[in-house]
This record gives structure tokens, C-alpha cells and sequence, in this order.
DNA sequence: GTCTATAGGTTGATAGAC
DNA sequence: GTCTATCAACCTATAGAC
């Protein structure tokens, strides 16, 4: 009954949950969820077995409680991006952190596609937060459209649907790479970037040629 | 030592491999890789599962050769778009061409995320004939060219990164839907295809506004 | 070619000592 | 809280009859 507040009680940290979820995310990215044993997971994170079930209830509650941890990053976009700078450079920024951060999801919302449970508990996840691309075209798209405003983008342009190919493009980049295991094959994002700048720029300060 | 060519030899088909292969894909698409047994694709495929080990060496075996089966409409990718039509209906047909081809190909190419064997394959498949993005970006890119070419296109885009981001689209949208179990969070297909098609032509044809 | 039956090997999860 | 030891269930693959 008492009202002290700031000590926290019981249990002193001991780091071995922490442990075991980085070590699960690390296996995770470069071997896959076929062959990742909780044997594996306790032998690469320094710990015994029977320590994964007491930290987590079971194997799915371990991959679930992951998976959170991976899809953290998938918050950094709703931030819309900062106008204060040249056109090109704000969106090649977004570009970058785009890839980057398709870079460190990808791995784990491949994973949970194998599971029929884990996809439930995914989509569930991604709906209750209302994340997804979607969130990525309203930041981009949400700064292009006040550059619509302020007449450096013609008002005809339908600047969502602009985002998306930019996030799209950033995307598949992302994709040949993990996925395919290739790279250098595909247009440089920066190329991507100054050429959609270069079209939209078009429309309000271009100097097009005529036929 | 005789010489007749026409009969076919020895074996009459019956059919049982390719409905191993047929099952087998079907519970990928739908149940993803995880609990994907020998037990349940023969259960499904109706035979027994040492059919399966008489038709495929083994697992590994199988689970490659319905890769090679599941990826087969990649190679669609290398025939070029047809010219004779308006351009944005061109672009309209690639997208949608895109989109359904994504569709059949993700899941394999997701599924072979999951075991590092299989990704090596599945890289050396793509590696081996030259497969992948790059194909897509170099069909539409090359039809775009020829557009320039025509002067259509204002020659200083650069088309491979506009088609980048038009394939990107279509590819964002796929994954979306299958991947993350939404859909209509993201602009329609048409609406970047209108789009995208807007911005190439404002080079040549447009009207654009002064500040 | 297709089946049934089973060997051999992994894996997830628990019990109980410390 | 963490460990060792262990079990029951499951899976791949093979042997051998038909």
C-alpha cells in the first residue's frame, strides 16, 4: 500500500531474453526459417534450450515476439520527410531510407510467409498498427503534393501514384539483391531519383522541346 | 538395333509425377513452406509417399524441380512489348502482364528463402539464364526507347529508370496483397500507368506552365 | 510403378536438480 | 533463472511385397 514509485521492482535484467531474440533475428536473416531449431537459436545465443521456453511460451511465441522486434523499423515511416531542402535530395533521401529499411524487414516478413500462423499473426500485427506501403505514399507522396502547392510540380500530376513507383523501384532493388542474389543489374536508385525529379520538375520549370 | 523412330518408348505416362508437382505447388502457394511434408503432397496428390521418393530422388529434389516449374513464367519477361497501340495502353498491358506473373512467381521465390540449399538453386537457376528484373526493365525500357526514338519521349529521360519504377509499382502491389494481406492502401495500377505515361509525354507533347 | 511398413534421425517441449 | 537429461511426436527415406 505503499506509493514509491520510481524503483523498479523484482527482477534484475540478465540480458538472456534480449540474447536469444537478437540471436533468432541474426540466424533468421542469413539462413532462413527452415533449418532454425530452438537448439540452434539456445546454442548461437549462448544458452541452454530449456532457457527459450522459459523466456518465451513456445517456438511460435518466440518467432511472433521476433517479428515485432524485426517490423520495429516499419514505424520510421510515417515520418514525412523534411522539405527543407532541394527536391531531388529529399527524395533521394527517402529513397535511401526506404532501401535500407526494406533491407532490414525483408528477411522477416519473408519468414513468416512460411507459417500459415505466423502470416495470421503478421497480418494481424501490420493491421492493428495500420502499417504497410500505404504509409510510405502518404509521407512521399504527402511532400510532393506541397510542392504541388507551392507550383513546382504541375497540379495535374497525380503525385501517390508517383510515390509509389519511387518506393516501388526502391523496393525491387532491395528484392533482386536478397531475394535473387544479384546486383548491379538494375538502374541506380540515384538514377531513379533524378529521373523522377527530372519528370515531375518538367511540368512546372522544364524547358521541353517541341516536335 | 533396330531403327524405329516414331513409337514412343517404354513408359506410357500415367501422370503421377506431374500431380506431385501440381500438389506440391498448390500447398506452397496456400500454406507457404513450413509444415509443407512428403506425407501431406503425397496425401494430397493422392499416392502413397514413396511414390514421391520413386519420382524425385529426394525432398530437396522435389521441392527444386517444382521451383524450376513455378518460375517457367519468368522467362515470359524477354519478349518485348508490342508497339502498335497507344502508349499508355502498352504500358497498361505490361503492368497487368507484370502483375499476374509476379503473382505466380512470389510465392516460389519466397519459399526458397527459407533453406539456404534452396536459395543457392534457385540463384543458380536465375543465374543460368540470365533471369530477373533487369529482363523486365530492359523489355519495357527498350519500347520506351523506341518512343524516344520516334520523339515521344524527351531524349534526356532516362527511360530504364522510368521503366524501374513503372515494374516496382506492380511489384509493391503484389507483395502487398500477398505478403502483408491487404489490398486498396495502395493507388490502382491505372493510376500509375496514367501517371507515369503523363509524365513521359509532357517532354514532347505536354503543355506545361509557367511559374 | 505403386503400395505398406518401418528404420533412423530430428525436433519441440517438459521434468527436476541446482 | 538456468541448467542437464529425456520423452513423445514427427519426418525423411528405404526395403520389400505385389
Amino acid at each position: 500500500m505503499s506509493t514509491e514509485i520510481p524503483k523498479r521492482r523484482g527482477r534484475p535484467p540478465s540480458g538472456q531474453r534480449e540474447a536469444i531474440l537478437r540471436s533468432t533475428l541474426e540466424l533468421l536473416r542469413d539462413r532462413g526459417i527452415a533449418k532454425l531449431t530452438t537448439r540452434e537459436i539456445a546454442r548461437h545465443a549462448g544458452v541452454s534450450e530449456a532457457s527459450v521456453y522459459y523466456h518465451f511460451s513456445d517456438r511460435a511465441g518466440l518467432l511472433q515476439a521476433v517479428f515485432e522486434e524485426g517490423l520495429q523499423p516499419l514505424s520510421l515511416l510515417a515520418q514525412p520527410p523534411n522539405p527543407d531542402s532541394d527536391r531531388a535530395e529529399v527524395l533521394a533521401r527517402a529513397a535511401q531510407t526506404l532501401s535500407q529499411f526494406f533491407d532490414e524487414v525483408l528477411p522477416v516478413l519473408i519468414a513468416a510467409q512460411s507459417d500459415p500462423e505466423l502470416q495470421a499473426a503478421l497480418t494481424a500485427y501490420i493491421s492493428e498498427r495500420d502499417l504497410g506501403p500505404h504509409r510510405g505514399v502518404a509521407a512521399i507522396g504527402g511532400y510532393l503534393r506541397a510542392q504541388q502547392a507551392a507550383g513546382e510540380i504541375d497540379p495535374s500530376v497525380d503525385v501517390d501514384a508517383a510515390a509509389l513507383m519511387l518506393i516501388g523501384a526502391c523496393f525491387i532493388r532491395v528484392v533482386e539483391r536478397q531475394l535473387m542474389g544479384q546486383a548491379g543489374r538494375l538502374p541506380e536508385l540515384e538514377r531513379v531519383v533524378i529521373t523522377l525529379d527530372g519528370l515531375l520538375g518538367a511540368g512546372a520549370r522544364g524547358s521541353p522541346e517541341s516536335r
